[in-house]
DNA sequence: ATGGGTGCAAATCCTTTGCATCTGC
DNA sequence: GCAGATGCAAAGGATTTGCACCCAT
């Protein structure tokens, strides 16, 4: 499957592979830039696209711009209100499957996915606050 | 409270108290340009801001660009993975409090609140899927 | 007269696009 | 030699900012 992507496509997927942060665009090009210094921000965008399109990576939306992940399994989200940081939960929340399945019927919706998104300080953030 | 508002940001308010639709910056001017036809776009970005930050509205990110919303209650979201339409869900999807609690603790966040969003095709996606 | 709110235009930021060039086959 | 991928620069769209002006106090 990967080995159709070329080395540039490779290089931003391996780095987003290697990293627990969600990067955003920018972030990718800074980082790939490092092994391929003559990559263009346009290249790292297309990639990006295309990574999406196949599944290989998630396009993250809403969190002070757009971000992407490697993680494609499903999962939560923690996000601090403060900074802004976001953090992968580690565990499934867990949710009542029944309401679930009437929120899809209320709102007409054929379910085929979710995601619980967490708000509040952050542990740094709750840190600062007390000095 | 209301009332410290001025007549630009009262008629802000107003539209958005009486639209469920979830509008954009945009989509907010070009409705209360009609009854205050010499605003600007500007202002209704320095409005829409500080409704926000009082929490008056709340600004919803991730919905292909930001949208607002005049309901500040707690509520889920629905969204089309086909045409981008968000719904709001009338009723709220239950979760375990224990794995909410277990997810805050795990990501070090203080929990302050949390957003469910369910993902699938509309009613008029599916509708169009079948011709 | 003073300060905040406002319109307008310019600036910024992020992302996409056009196009000529380069690359691998 | 060709098709697709790329870099670069320009274009686009959304949002913010600078600034002069206006209005209510």
């Amino acid at each position: 499957m990967e080995q159709i992507l070329n080395t540039n496509a490779r290089a931003v997927l391996e780095y987003l592979r290697g990293t627990y942060s969600h990067p955003t665009a920018m972030d990718v090009y800074e980082a790939v830039r490092q092994s391929k210094p003559r990559i263009g921000l346009a290249t790292v965008y297309r990639i990006l696209h295309s990574l999406a399109e196949s599944g290989l990576i998630r396009e993250l939306e809403g969190f002070e711009g757009v971000r992407y992940d490697a993680n494609t399994n499903r999962h939560d989200h923690a996000i601090c209100t403060a900074c802004g940081a976001l953090l992968d939960v580690p565990l499934d929340i867990a949710l009542s499957e029944e309401s679930l399945l009437e929120a899809a019927r209320t709102t007409g919706l054929k379910l085929s996915s979710h995601e619980v998104r967490i708000y509040g300080r952050c542990a740094s953030c709750q840190e600062r606050d007390k000095s």
